[in-house]
DNA sequence: ATTGCAAGTGCAATGCATTCGCATTTATAA
DNA sequence: TTATAAATGCGAATGCATTGCACTTGCAAT
C-alpha cells in the first residue's frame, strides 16, 4: 500500500459525497495499491487487469474528481503526461531518474523552511509548490 | 533586454551554425527583447506585430532548434503550455503569481547547495531541476 | 556575381493526451 | 420501490504541438 493511511480512499471518497461504483470500486483499489505514479494510461492498463470493459473517459473523469476533492495529489513531470498518487499526509518532493524514468520520493524540511522564507522576502505566500529533480545515478555509490 | 549579456542571440545562432533567415531575425529580436516567459502563441502574435506572416509552425521550430542548442530555455508551468527565456547566465528558479499568472525569477544558493546535497545523500547526482513556487501576494505587505 | 544544395518555411494534415456531448445505466436517499 | 442526480460508454471534438511535402532561401564554394 502506498501509504499506511487509516481510511482507505474508498470510505474517504463515502466521505466526500463520491458514489462508489463497480468501476470506481476498482479504481479506488487500483490507486490504493500504487506505490509510484502512473499516469492515465497506466491506471487504465491495471484497472483493466482486475474488471476488463472500463472506459479510459471514465478513469480520466474519475482521476478529475478525486484531485478536486484533494483524495489524490496530480504531477506532471518532464514527459507531459498527468500523473497521480493518492494524497499523501505530508508533502514531499521528486527526484526523476532521467535513465530509467523512476520517480523517487523525498522531503526536506531545510528546504521546505528555505522557500517559505525567500517567498517572505519577496512579499509573497506560497500556495504551493513544485519541486522536481532529475536525476541520475552516481558511478561508483 | 532580457538579461545583459555580451553577445546577441542572432550573433550566438550564427556561431552554432544555423541561418539568419528574414524570419528568424524577428524571432530572435523579440526573444531577445522579452523579459518574461512567452509560450509560442504569444510570441508568435509579437513576431506578427513586426513582420506579418510568419507562420506558427515556424515559431515552433525555431524554439526546437533554438533549445536543441541550449541557446533558449523551456518551460512548463501548471498550465501545460511551453514557454521560452533566453538561456539565462546563472540558474534561477521561478515564482507564479497564481492570481495574475505573472512568473517573477529568483535564486538561491541554499537552496541549489541543498539539492546537491539532498541527491548526494541518496546517491544520485544532479542532472536539471525544476523548482516553481506558485504564491500569492501577502496581505498588509 | 552565380550557383548548388542543405536548411528553412508555409500549409495542411497528423499525432497525442485529454475533454465533452449525449444517450443510457446505476447508486443512493426518500 | 422509486425518483433523480451522478456516473458511464462511446465517439467526436479540442488544444497544443509536430510532421510531410513542395517550395523558397541563406550562404559557402566557385
Amino acid at each position: 500500500m502506498s501509504s499506511s493511511r487509516q481510511e482507505s480512499l474508498i470510505d474517504r471518497c463515502k466521505h466526500h459525497g463520491l458514489r462508489i461504483t463497480g468501476q470506481r470500486r476498482v479504481i479506488l483499489e487500483v490507486l490504493d495499491a500504487s506505490d509510484d505514479h502512473p499516469d492515465v494510461e497506466e491506471l487504465h492498463r491495471r484497472v483493466s487487469a482486475i474488471e476488463p470493459g472500463v472506459n479510459i473517459a471514465t478513469v480520466y473523469r474519475t482521476m478529475n474528481k478525486l484531485a478536486e476533492q484533494g483524495l489524490i495529489e496530480r504531477h506532471q513531470f518532464d514527459d507531459g503526461r498527468l500523473r497521480y498518487e493518492p494524497a499523501p499526509e505530508e508533502h514531499h518532493d521528486h527526484f526523476i531518474n532521467v535513465e530509467t524514468g523512476e520517480v523517487i520520493e523525498f522531503r526536506s524540511d531545510e528546504i521546505e523552511d528555505l522557500q517559505e522564507e525567500i517567498a517572505r522576502k519577496y512579499g509573497f505566500e506560497i500556495v504551493s509548490h513544485k519541486l522536481e529533480l532529475y536525476v541520475r545515478r552516481r558511478k561508483g555509490h
